[in-house]
DNA sequence: TCAATTAGTCAGAAAAACATGACCACCTTA
DNA sequence: TAAGGTGGTCATGTTTTTCTGACTAATTGA
């Protein structure tokens, strides 16, 4: 009926792995932030009420880890760092509009 | 560029809200066991290893809650309970496989 | 009738996630 | 040169999740 690896040892399964760096508490906002601009440390502090330094610095090392952001430094005046949609990131936006769609 | 909402004041976001019942320790491989059979409370603590009564309990019951799952007796001999994929579990399944793609 | 299997619940402990507040280093503007 | 913004880290405490072990209740086979 389906070809869903069902090899459940833990995460020898990929989207559960995908699940799991999904999760937790900024996580998804995070995500669809970045897919309308690249995100700023202190411009998500301001704008994610209830935020906090830690959570998002791990949250954003997390994805950065799991290949969804990527983190690069703007040689501006003031020296900037965004971090944006790497192309992985960039393909899970159709996937989560069809997740959306089935509510 | 995309229209995914952006509107994010916690949970006012169907994917974010979907993410999250799918999150947690066994819900993924609940889901990914339920797309190969239905699913029954003895044999699912005897093949997760690491599991609980206690844990178990409460993800077949948020699944079965969040409409993934549907939770019925067979009236037979010693009576058995199932959890099974809802349509709407079914639907999900294409889209977990496009996650798996994704790599 | 005793033991085992079915499918759980409940209280409490342990572990993991998250938040708070202090601090740091760099740069810029007044 | 002091204040304010950049982007963080670290130690600690709180809160949430998960696990453990005891218990329940109904059914079945020996």
């Amino acid at each position: 009926m389906t070809t869903l690896n069902a090899d459940n040892t833990d995460d020898n399964c990929p989207a559960q792995a995908l699940l799991k760096t999904l999760s937790g508490k900024w996580k998804p906002q995070l995500f669809k932030l970045a897919t309308i601009a690249p995100l700023r440390f202190n411009n998500l502090l301001r704008q994610l009420d209830g935020s906090n330094k830690q959570s998002l610095s791990a949250a954003l090392k997390e994805l950065a880890e799991a290949g969804i952001l990527c983190k690069h430094t703007l040689q501006t005046k003031p020296l900037h760092i965004e971090y944006s949609l790497t192309e992985k990131g960039k393909l899970m936006i159709p996937i989560f509009q069809e997740l959306e769609g089935l509510i």
